[in-house]
DNA sequence: GACCAGGCACATC
DNA sequence: GATGTGCATGGT
């Protein structure tokens, strides 16, 4: 068990600051409103950002960007609409299960999901198919503003440059890092997110280097992935 | 032309 | 229950 007084748990901490202080606040999610949120983690998976941001533009343009718009169309009128998103086809069959989702339990409104407990919601959340723990924690932290820490593909790398996590961690393992050492702060676990994309895109992937990096002076391997 | 990007479901062992 | 594979676009 992970606590707040382990090592490992102050470096977090530590990590947090440091990446604060040299990037500052990130202004997370790059959305316009809740809807976008949701619609934006299921086009993301697996897929550059710019990408989805042409599909939302292309979804906007076709006043198809809401909940009523979506569960109206079939699943190929939207595939089309999204396919520079990359799989288009499945994403689209996931925004529909999502969308029916949302129809059957919620009467197609996010806002009537406000009452029901974080744990519970999660698990509705990953029952709907094409939402795993990634993207059900997206649309928990950044649409609904629950206090649920986001776990992706930088967090993992971060941490395993850093030693503070063995490479075939699980996402929960990981989630539960990040929980125990920080208060359960909705506003704290979306900047330390954002912040861990922005340091994650700089210096953290393919043929990007450390220089410069503000996690420098922590422990770390300058492996490249 | 190869490789990658803010995952997930499904098949198979 | 661990591991492998398909999905498919646009950028580098």
């Amino acid at each position: 068990m992970t606590t707040r007084a382990d090592p490992r748990s102050q470096t977090l901490r530590r990590i947090y600051d440091a990446l604060y202080s040299a990037y500052g606040p990130q202004h997370w999610w790059p959305a316009r409103t809740p809807n976008e949120v949701v619609i934006g983690a299921i086009l993301t998976q697996n897929t550059n950002w710019k990408n989805v941001e042409r599909a939302i533009r292309s979804l906007r343009a076709a006043r198809a960007l809401n909940w009523r718009a979506l569960h109206e169309r079939s699943v190929d009128e939207i595939a089309e609409l999204i396919r520079p998103a990359g799989t288009f086809r499945v994403k689209a069959r996931r925004l529909k299960a999502f969308v029916d989702f949302l129809y059957a339990r919620y009467e197609g409104r996010l806002t009537a999901m406000r009452d029901v407990p974080l744990d519970v919601l999660r698990e509705e959340l990953l029952s709907v198919s094409g939402v795993g723990p990634e993207t059900a924690d997206c649309i928990l932290l950044y649409a609904l503003g629950r206090p649920t820490f986001v776990v992706d593909a930088y967090t993992r790398r971060m941490l395993v440059r850093h030693h503070l996590a063995p490479h075939n961690a699980d996402y929960a393992t990981i989630k539960n890092l990040f929980e125990a050492a920080l208060p359960a702060d909705r506003a704290l676990y979306n900047e330390y997110h954002a912040l861990l994309v922005e340091v994650g895109k700089r210096h953290c992937r393919m043929r990007s280097s450390c220089d410069g990096c503000p996690l420098g002076r922590f422990p770390h391997d300058e492996a490249v992935f």
